[in-house]
DNA sequence: CTGAAAGCGCTAACAA
DNA sequence: TTGTTAGCGCTTTCAG
């Protein structure tokens, strides 16, 4: 009989199931641009939990808009995935925290402390406060700053960093430039390092880049425009992804531990929701300068 | 009431929804690996669709394993998602489409005609031999290919291309050298590139990478072993990512429409849904040589 | 231990 | 038009 309903085909109707039990073993990531390489590994570690634990889970690509993150977060109002993770900009998750502070969710590198959601990351203002006292230790007095905007958290975090540093060491922040740019890839790094060096009156000795991305287009704007890193312009990036150690020079850089970041929030998502009213407390990673070549 | 109803919090339960009218509005893209940067405007064009469509698209990361890529069937199976498309490559799609071939899914970029899966990709044999002769074009008569490993359908069909046009040009395919690669990543390719330049004996004047990221990390190997591009080697990449244009020395590569090959995708696989009898059939989407100045 | 029945929350068909 | 009811296919409970 059992051995009929094997051939006949047979497959069970999740569905069905999800109903009854009401939940669909479903955990959704929410990643801003999954065309930027750093969350990579943040992924692959939210699956091998999620998968470890009897949980599937998927991606979706918010683009940052306030709109499709809040229709993902629909998915989790109509129970059609049991829980999700956020890599999104603390800005909108806390446009979103009043609402929907009470779904089971976990924010994931940006995260608000006070929003009442539970989050992991790095002490983003520790670690470029580290960066900048590598460079200020090698000597450099005109660092210059290329920033991501201010609508992620990290961004902030850092920038009040590099200005401790800056400060604890006597330095006056406008001695060299800073930048904001709204993107991160290469080519942006590169437009903004020609941005730097072209007003010889303050040229910076050396650049600190909040993503490694725009630390290799820094590098590569920075070799078109015929100087050489690190003998005239010293790059340090941020992340520490996969490609760092593999450019043309490899690059120094602040590490994430970003496969444990993603196996944490899960972690702290699965824990939530065996028990919905745990307390959602937050998790802080260790970050480290790698020092290369590039600085 | 209706009020009170919008009051109280109600939200609909779509897990019932989704048991009564046996479709969850969900579609699955399975990619091998989003780490790489060449799938993201594939799937945004997956996503745009999707959602003009009223469905949810979700992403997963297959790995290029085979017991991931099946447990993801599954989810077609159970019916937690409506339809699929895969990104995969072919070899492991053909071990799949006996069993999966009646299942909602099609086939995008890596394909095979004859599994009886609907399916969009470019014609990569005629892509490489454009790629080829215009290197030939150019006077080289050494030239050397980069490939990838078998497991990828387009690497066996860019590697007869390559030897078509150098057989129709009377070159001997031996006059240079051929490598096969497992990973696509610039360092991958810059090794290669290290390698092919080693033997003094026949050293290639030109090298045609089968991927833009390859091509980028064999331009750095260049670099590093002190050649100049195009000047002593000319390189020719593969795919137009996004930021081919933008690396040191700006990329000639062989383009492909990678949004609309998601779009046409989603296309396929929502006429299949709307009629699940539909033929299977294929479409063959445009490439493109881009002329910049690496070859 | 095995088998029948109830019911998850919705939508679609039907009755009033 | 509006209101009622049956039933999607499973799991869980309860009776035999």
């Amino acid at each position: 009989m059992l051995a009929a309903v094997a051939a006949s085909g047979y497959r069970i109707n999740e569905l069905a199931r999800n109903l009854r039990t009401a939940e669909s073993r479903l955990l959704l990531t929410m990643a801003p641009d999954f065309g930027n390489p750093f969350y990579a590994p943040i992924v692959r570690g939210i699956d091998i939990v999620a998968r470890q634990n009897g949980y599937y889970m998927l991606l979706c690509d918010t683009g940052v808009e306030l709109s499709r993150e809040r229709s993902y977060f629909d998915l989790l109002r109509g129970r059609r995935v049991d829980g999700a993770i956020c890599l999104d900009p603390a800005a909108v998750q806390k446009a979103l925290a009043e609402e929907a502070s009470r779904l089971p969710w976990v924010a994931c590198c940006e995260f608000d402390p006070d929003a009442g959601v539970p989050y992991v990351g790095i002490d983003n203002h520790a670690a470029a406060r580290d960066a900048v006292r590598y460079l200020i230790g090698k000597g450099h007095r005109r660092i210059a700053l290329i920033n991501s905007g201010q609508g992620y958290l990290y961004g902030c975090a850092r920038l009040s960093g590099y200005l401790d540093a800056l400060n604890e060491a006597g330095i006056d922040a406008e001695s060299a430039g800073q930048i904001e740019l709204d993107s991160l890839d290469y080519e942006a790094g590169g437009q903004a390092a020609v941005r730097l060096i072209s007003s010889d009156a303050k040229r910076p000795s050396a650049i600190f880049a909040v993503s490694d991305t725009l630390a290799i287009g820094v590098m590569n704007g920075l070799r078109g425009a015929g100087l050489r890193v690190p003998h005239d312009v010293a790059v340090v990036g941020f992340d520490d992804f996969a490609v760092a150690a593999h450019v043309d020079l490899p690059l120094t850089t602040v590490s994430q531990p970003m496969q444990l970041l993603g196996e944490t929030a899960t972690g702290l998502l699965l824990k939530r929701l065996r028990d919905p009213r745990a307390e959602g407390l937050g998790v802080i990673l260790p970050h480290r300068l790698i020092e290369r070549r590039s600085a």
